[in-house]
DNA sequence: CTGAAAGCGCTTACAG
DNA sequence: CTGAAAGCGCTTACAG
């Protein structure tokens, strides 16, 4: 394979500057047309492209978005990644991507070799609270569903859509229920959280009182599966008859411990999620659970970067509630429980 | 934040040439101890970071390396992103992550986009066979898992592992089975097929007759949940008494179905995968199926690109069968059934 | 071993 | 509207 032709080659060939190539390159400034036609010829017949190096040097600027999510294997970023990218596409951009499996330490690299290579701008989806802070960058930089250090943020309104939740197993008529909290180090875990619980707060003043218990865990199948286990595995009468997780994952662990322990979903036990996952929908019984607008996020978050100057604020999205199979009125009155205590 | 400092101004502030900063930047040349020292102290004083663009248009190398997949939401391919992107970092190289949605159009523009940008090399997870053919690169190319034009192909030795899914399935009284295939426009696809029907006619030849049905369809959820549905919804003695898929995503959806038709999985079917997700170990029941070494396959991908010259040949890994509970003896012998026609 | 200089392929004031 | 020239920040022969 030979050598690349450049803006000279170009230039050469159609009798003309190099700076006449770049301008019409550019498409920017106005260029005699008779120019324009031969430049335009003389690069197809050289099947010339620019050199996106040299470009990146001369403006400092790249047509590079740089996307670094905790966990790339975890479905809810793997949708949120091919949304971005679909996003960056859309506006002519490429995606990097990297995975900070969680760690701070390898997030903030990420972050920097974005930086050394001048990306357009970074979209990070945080590993965790207070990562990212006290960073000066000289792009912009867009934090993701989770708060990136002080950085404006993206993301579903979490305690509007827990509070969806809420709502929906008040209005079956569960009045014992069991929160499977995320990380409280992340925002997110908080606001789903608090949206939940204030939610269920209002219904106990206004209404019925409400037993509600919490348990707290990480975002994952395992963390859902262990703690339901725990929830689940003591007499009938003392479980809650439902149970609301801060994530599909730990809502699918938390179906196949009710699977395993026999109990009958959603006759005994109404069990919800968060995220809407694709996999929501083929677990057995399909889940109940917030749908996150991914597409619309990471459409909003690349419109925020790429904003001339970059957006400061942050914005929310609503997400919204998708009642599936998982989900339904509890078993029965409390009352009728008392004569089966043993 | 002020400008980024400059090999000049390192230069300057340690009394040394640009020449010199450069030398000991790169580590490979000689220079004198004290000089050394003086720059790597202006180094650190300035908080000086090379500038990786011009390095890249200096030597027209880079440390990027691309990686295209047919779609990031799989969780497969999701896993093999996570295990390259490891390999790169752990040789010093960054990742830059597409996704081509499986159309063609879409991987070759992506690699493309790769090329333009001086990549180091580029993995790619072929969209499906015949892509990617007649290109020509200035840097090496590799195929992962399915092979991408005529580039050097890193995958799993599928024919030795679907027929280890074989023998399982034979192994256990086995004599009725369906076999879900994948697309036959991929490499994967058919290897799969072929390793495990042509295992299944030697058990034939050698052995009891095996009744061997053959449906196609995606890797997907959906393809294997619709598939297993027609396989399924047949009287009891008609049905096979083990679904063999092509992929774990088409094995959980054909668990679906088999749940959906009231079917005991595996009293009255057993259904076997292929990957090995990460999902594979938490359906109910959890999946029998081909663990393929991710992070083995990543790191012989980034070692053949890394390589001088790089690698042509094509290198197979075994994977390994994974027994869990969606397996297990059929559950009465055929002579039984007849009696319960209808 | 080190410095001065050329050059990677572009873009963009600066003249005209 | 167009050309000649400078310069982005590096690396690397080339002398010495």
């Amino acid at each position: 394979m030979s050598k690349m032709p450049t803006v000279k080659d170009v230039a050469e060939y159609a009798g003309v500057s190099v700076g006449t190539v770049s301008r019409v390159l550019s498409g920017e400034t106005a260029v005699k047309p008779m120019l324009r036609e031969k430049v335009n010829g003389a690069i197809s017949a050289l099947g010339y492209r620019p050199n996106v190096t040299a470009r990146a040097l001369r403006t400092s600027r790249t047509d590079v978005i740089g996307l670094v999510v905790p966990d790339i294997t975890n479905p809810f970023f793997a949708q949120l990644a091919a949304s971005v990218e679909r996003a960056a596409l859309e506006c002519g951009h490429s995606l990097m991507l990297a995975s900070s499996h969680n760690d701070r330490a390898a997030e903030q690299s990420h972050v920097s070799a974005f930086l050394d290579r001048s990306v357009r701008g970074i979209i990070v989806v945080a590993s965790s609270d207070g990562s990212g802070l006290h960073l000066e960058a000289a792009v912009p930089i867009i934090s993701l569903d989770r708060r990136f250090g002080t950085f404006p943020l993206v993301s579903t309104n979490h305690a509007q859509a827990a509070a969806l939740i809420a709502d929906h197993l008040y209005g079956l008529g569960h009045r014992h229920i069991a929160y499977i909290a995320g990380p409280l180090d992340t925002e997110a875990g908080r606001m789903r959280q608090e949206g939940f619980v204030s939610q269920i707060d209002r219904f106990g003043r206004t209404g019925e009182r409400v037993e509600l218990e919490i348990a707290y865990g990480r975002f994952d199948y395992e963390s859902g599966e262990r703690i339901a286990r725990d929830l689940l595995s003591r007499p009938p009468q003392d479980r809650p008859t439902a149970v609301a997780a801060a994530s599909d994952q730990q809502a699918i662990g938390a179906l196949r411990a009710a699977r395993d322990l026999k109990i009958d979903v959603p006759r005994k036990l109404s069990v919800t999620g968060f995220d809407d996952i694709s996999l929501a929908n083929l677990v057995v019984p399909r889940l109940t659970t917030i749908r996150q607008p991914a597409d619309t996020l990471a459409r909003r978050a690349v419109g925020l970067l790429l904003e001339e100057p970059p957006g400061r604020e942050d914005e929310m999205v609503d997400g919204s509630l998708i009642v599936r199979g998982s989900s339904g009125p509890p078993a029965q009155p409390k009352a009728d429980i008392a004569g089966h205590r043993n």
